[in-house]
DNA sequence: TACGTTTTATAACGATTGATTTAAAACGCA
DNA sequence: TGCGTTTTAAATCAATCGTTATAAAACGTA
């Protein structure tokens, strides 16, 4: 019917996250941007529609990447081992980052999301559901006894995303490995169930 | 000796401040930044220089005014309500946020310290301080026993500071009562010396 | 009152911004 | 082999970007 695309688009839109991830939406110029995909900005513009709706898209693929799979590869493990790998590997990952790019979510919750309420529907969507994946965690283990129960469900879910995004934001600027895991040390102590469980009930 | 200035550099700085307070380095042309301080843009560049350099300016004010007097303010209290002090007006700050701004200091820390050494050293240095005071707080509490020992000061003024940060980031999308004010509960819990002493100790 | 200096206001600089136009190129289908 | 359609490449749009020149205005001093 017609001349086909030359660029697979998932492939240009992997392109344009790692761009706009590096370097937040406002510095990026559409020149940049299209330069970054390996197209021209005509096709950006033919394939995506304008800058938003690019950042937009590649939003999505971030959050689909890091988020799709991610809850479901850990909640399948003990609760709070599942909590520990989860830190584990955000450190990790915070530690390995080399361009301190962060977190493309939270990176969007502060430079976008203020300023347009699609922006902040959908980051404020995915922070509910990683909240969810801390509050499913700690529900298990309260239930099995692997986790303390001397702190409500909900507020340790809490607790436990403010860390995620505190830590996202610290090692942006001092990617420290003593601090990022001593840190996390007193939060997961904070759900490990207080020594011998007979003394606990035994004390008037 | 020549024509006197007809503006407070003080009160235009705080101008200056609201502005990229509220819309972020990039985002804020040099037009915009004069119209909000009152000035032309031949007075802003002969007065402060270029684009950066006001931005560095109003940084400085930014943290001179608001973690000056604050640390000094609350280091005088008995240090478990130095802490339980501190986090409650951040939480009231947050709550009180119409505009939705967040903390200057956490913004430039996602938006410009990634790519300007300057400004990333100036960053981690007011995080070091932070650190540091939420450090003498436990210090002082675990000597005099009103907080727990059971963690290492060092991994709990780590702890405060990720939340702290946590906290920043998660009322700029989700500014709701009852999520920040849950999520501190338990990191507060972590301080407070646990129950009967005496039982710590009584049993092998 | 005239001079030296600095700040103002205005206009303009070239460069870049987001976005579009134009026309050639590349296909499927008739 | 053309036809209809879409993508490409290149040029271009007005608008805005950060920054600076120019000259009038406003002072202290001589």
């Amino acid at each position: 019917m017609a001349r086909p695309r030359e660029f697979d688009e998932a492939k240009v839109l992997e392109l344009a996250v790692e761009h706009f991830w590096e370097r937040g939406y406002e510095a990026t110029s559409i020149r940049d941007l299209a330069q970054a995909m390996g197209l021209t900005t005509a096709s950006v513009y033919n394939a995506f529609g304008d800058k938003r709706a690019v950042y937009r898209r590649a939003l999505d693929f971030y959050i689909e990447r890091s988020f799709g799979d991610r809850v479901g590869r850990f909640e399948s493990k003990p609760p709070l081992l599942a909590v520990k790998a989860f830190f584990d590997e955000i450190i990790d990952r915070s530690l390995s980052d080399v361009k301190r790019k962060g977190c493309m979510l939270v990176n969007s919750a502060l430079e976008v999301a203020p300023h347009d309420e699609e922006f902040q529907r959908v980051v404020a969507e995915v922070l509910v559901q990683v909240e969810g994946f801390f509050r499913r965690c700690v529900d298990r283990g309260q239930e099995d006894g692997t986790i303390s129960n001397r702190q409500a469900a909900s507020d340790l879910a809490g607790t436990l995303l403010s860390t995620l995004l505190g830590i996202r934001v610290l090692a942006r600027t001092r990617p420290e490995r003593k601090l990022l895991e001593g840190l996390i040390k007193p939060v997961l102590g904070l759900l490990e169930p207080v020594g011998s469980s007979r003394l606990e009930w035994a004390v008037p």
